[in-house]
DNA sequence: TTGAAAGCGGTACCAC
DNA sequence: GTGGTACCGCTTTCAA
């Protein structure tokens, strides 16, 4: 086509409004650029960051997402996978926003369309799961409390048929062990995952003969119990004691005081998933096995670690 | 077809993983049974709700969502528009996840898809839009405190370039007429959302001549900050003074004590702008107005209207 | 009732 | 290069 053809075609094309139809190419082509994420959860507050990253990570390739909300229900979760294999999706993830859910890993053939698991993991199909490094999480909070000097820090614990319990007091003893201390079963509590859990556990460690220096709780709301309950009893926290979270929930940040807290790699395991499922589709080898992403530290003041730098949960920022 | 041969085709689809291909049925057909969900915030603590139940009101009808991010970008939101309508969706959802912002309405030709705006509006374009009813909000919080039999109700606003602090603060005003109570401009302030401005608000409040009896703020971290300078100065929240906060943001449960919030309406926002896109798709008359959907109020301690009763923000409950 | 054929809007491959 | 044609898989129409 000579240059002024072409000229008059853009031209035309500009004039005329027209977008080449998509639908027509998927047909001739057998590929979409297209990716389903079927997840349990749109309301708490785990999967919104993991969404946001695996829209980045299929964007940045072309790829658009379906969003598709399964209420963790085996029925709607199917019918949604059958739509979207219907739709010639490329590939899929499977989104979880709690920590341990039995998806029952769908015994349905996907004609071989790729899929990875994201927060959950599962032994029945052999697919790439992404979930975090909850023994590393607990490593990483009891290590800072040591190092800010802490030595006696207790673990107030989630109820231990979860594995995320039973990975945080792993890494707990691990870090104990690390930095020569004693491991204390009578510094380990176990409760319920809420603050109910967290104020009458604290109630108990405080009132033991040597009471705990540092207090590491495996989630946020077991924290927000332990510091009322140190509120209650006048402890000053982090004067007199330390308090750390897990997961980095939205309110760590509006405590009082602001909880420092093991932050689940939520983003970053959202692009990782993303990543493994595009290479995949791209027809690179898969490598079947779970990765345990890292999570990592946010010092707030709870802790001690802090007394004018303070790490911000979102946008907002605290003051003083 | 025979009832017999109609069982044996049904028997090879189940033995042969049979799908029809979505992909040609649309090609024929010339609709794809999906639409559009483009979002300038897949972080803030706004758009999941609606997220949800666009989703739910989109799925129910049997149509699939794309989910875009625009960052907010111009450029980002017309490569996501494109796209979407080369993928040739039936609708558009153009979400925000901020109060006030210049979308800019696309100038774009989108081939007559339906548009719904969505916690934002324009003039711009004549689309229908969905937002929440500020002034009915600021109404409501202050009506509650009437109520519970407070007199001297002060007002910690946002930014008064905000519409939503404008509309709010009339809200407010027309309370107070209706209950035949004065309207002291001195108990009104004005700062930026954040908690600091609702700590320094609050100081300046109760260091009047004649302070407050209940403070209503116009976002829960204003509140936050608020019930901060109440702690500080040992005034205890509800016994002498009521506070309620306006958002109903993840952690407002959290504060102690936990903070009765005006909620914005997101999930029927979701809804109703997911309806309204339905109903455009399948040929109805669109409405083309501005929808405000009605706040309602969540009661927690800080109002004083509760004692033992807790509404819950999410799936967690507050003790005690 | 059943079967054959055209066509949706692109892509790919062919011969020229 | 360039123009013609088959074809992706389903719907629709028309004929038998």
């Amino acid at each position: 086509m000579s240059e002024s053809a072409r000229q008059r075609v853009l031209e035309a094309i500009g004039k005329l409004n027209y977008r080449p139809n998509t639908i027509a190419r998927s047909l001739r082509k057998s590929h979409t650029v297209t990716i389903g994420l079927i997840t349990d959860d749109l309301e708490g507050v785990f999967t919104m960051a993991m969404m946001r990253s695996i829209e980045e990570a299929a964007s940045a390739c072309g790829f658009s997402v379906f969003l598709c909300n399964s209420y963790g229900e085996m029925s709607r979760e199917r019918a949604h996978l059958e739509v979207l294999l219907a739709k010639q999706v490329s590939g899929i993830i499977l989104m979880s926003g709690y920590k341990v859910r039995e998806r029952g890993a769908p015994a349905m053939d996907l004609g071989g369309v790729p899929v990875v698991y994201l927060y959950q993991y599962t032994w029945d199909v052999p697919v790439p799961c992404v979930i975090p490094d909850d023994e590393g999480g607990g490593n990483l909070g009891t290590k800072h409390l040591i190092d800010l000097g802490r030595r006696r820090i207790a673990l107030i614990n989630g109820p231990m048929h979860f594995e995320a319990s039973q990975l945080r007091l792993l890494g707990y003893q691990q870090a104990l062990k690390n930095a020569g201390l004693p491991f204390d079963p009578a510094l380990v509590r176990t409760g319920k995952w809420n603050e109910q859990s967290g104020y009458e556990l604290a109630h108990e460690l405080l009132t033991l003969p040597t009471p705990p220096d540092a207090i590491f709780c495996a989630s946020d709301s077991l924290a927000a119990g332990a510091l009322d309950a140190l509120h209650e009893l006048q402890i000053h926290v982090p004067k007199d004691i330390s308090v750390v979270g897990f997961d980095n929930r939205y309110f760590s940040g509006y405590q009082r005081p602001p909880l420092s807290s093991v932050a689940l790699p939520l983003y970053e395991m959202g692009l990782l998933a993303g990543e493994i499922l595009l290479n995949a589709i791209q027809g690179a080898p898969v490598n079947v096995k779970i990765h345990r992403v890292p999570c990592t530290l946010v010092k707030r003041k709870s802790c001690g670690a802090l007394s004018d730098q303070i790490a911000p949960v979102h946008q907002e920022r605290r003051y003083s």
